[in-house]
DNA sequence: TGACAATCAATGTTATAACATATAATATGG
DNA sequence: CCATATTATATGTTATAACATTGATTGTCA
């Protein structure tokens, strides 16, 4: 029996509404699998953020994408991209060279040291997704996306 | 019609699994909490962490709770707790104390002037919660919070 | 009791986030 | 075609997060 959001947080009252409740519960969970993910990945030395990218990258293949587009594409927002990329090209997982058309955009694409690099981790990211995910029904999970769509929508 | 997470995120290829699909919805629609939430408090100089503890403390009253406690009950596990509590006191929203039965423990309480700010940002946060999660049936909220919570707990 | 382990908080340090502003390139309107 | 606005990235700075270590206090048990 999962233990309630009010125990696990050692809260002596009730949440005064359902939906303050699910608010906190949204964030609260979130935070417990951003921490799994940033722990999953740390043997590898890079972030959940850099994970992120990386597989942004990826799915955009060898034209890149100029970094406004990877801001657009983030699960999180990130301020300050310029500083981020810099991190990974430091690394050597992404490349950067400014596009001959635009001079103003500065075009990233994943190096194969990245794709390695994705596929290294898979199995510790798959394994995260499944130790917390995996004994869910597929109803639930569908629950679960939806009702998140329309918190998102604000509908 | 809310949009989907792919649409969203701008995303060239569907999820590779409803598990992928949730985790991503969950780390994506608090972001998107976070950041409301973010802006809604700007106005009034503090932080959701800072804004946590500030509730947290509001609920232990008057005896207060020493940093670890606080630590245990924070939506997000906050490293350097000491310092973050710093950052209060200065804005004189807590206090604190060394307890006198155990001098390893520092009780922090919050002040008048925390419980003001609490009082004057609640529209804020109300405003914030209901935009996002107030179109929302019971029955959808129910679903979330027990999803969400079957998901921390891995079962 | 006295050594040792465990618990908390504080501190030093580095890395990253966050914010404001600047620089460069392109688009737009007269 | 020039002045101006807009877009995109870069940079300077400060604040906060993150991590490791230290110091002080208390608990445990031989």
């Amino acid at each position: 029996m999962p233990a309630s959001l009010q125990t696990e947080l050692k809260q002596t009252r009730p949440f005064p509404s359902r939906i303050s409740e699910a608010f906190v519960s949204i964030l609260r969970t979130a935070a417990v699998l951003d921490h799994q993910l940033s722990e999953a990945l740390r043997p590898f030395g890079i972030t959940p953020t850099q994970h992120n990218v990386l597989r942004i990258l990826r799915g955009a293949g060898a034209s890149g994408l100029c970094g406004r587009e990877i801001a657009e594409r983030m699960v999180a927002r990130v301020p300050d991209v310029p500083r981020m990329l810099d991190r990974l090209e430091t690394m050597r997982l992404i490349g950067r060279r400014r596009d001959p058309e635009d001079r103003r955009h500065v075009t990233a694409t994943i190096t194969a040291r990245g794709l390695e690099i994705l596929d290294a981790v898979r199995p510790a990211v798959d394994a995260v997704e499944r130790a917390r995910l995996g004994r869910l029904s597929e109803r639930t999970l569908v629950g679960l996306i939806e009702g998140l769509a329309a918190v998102r929508d604000g509908a």
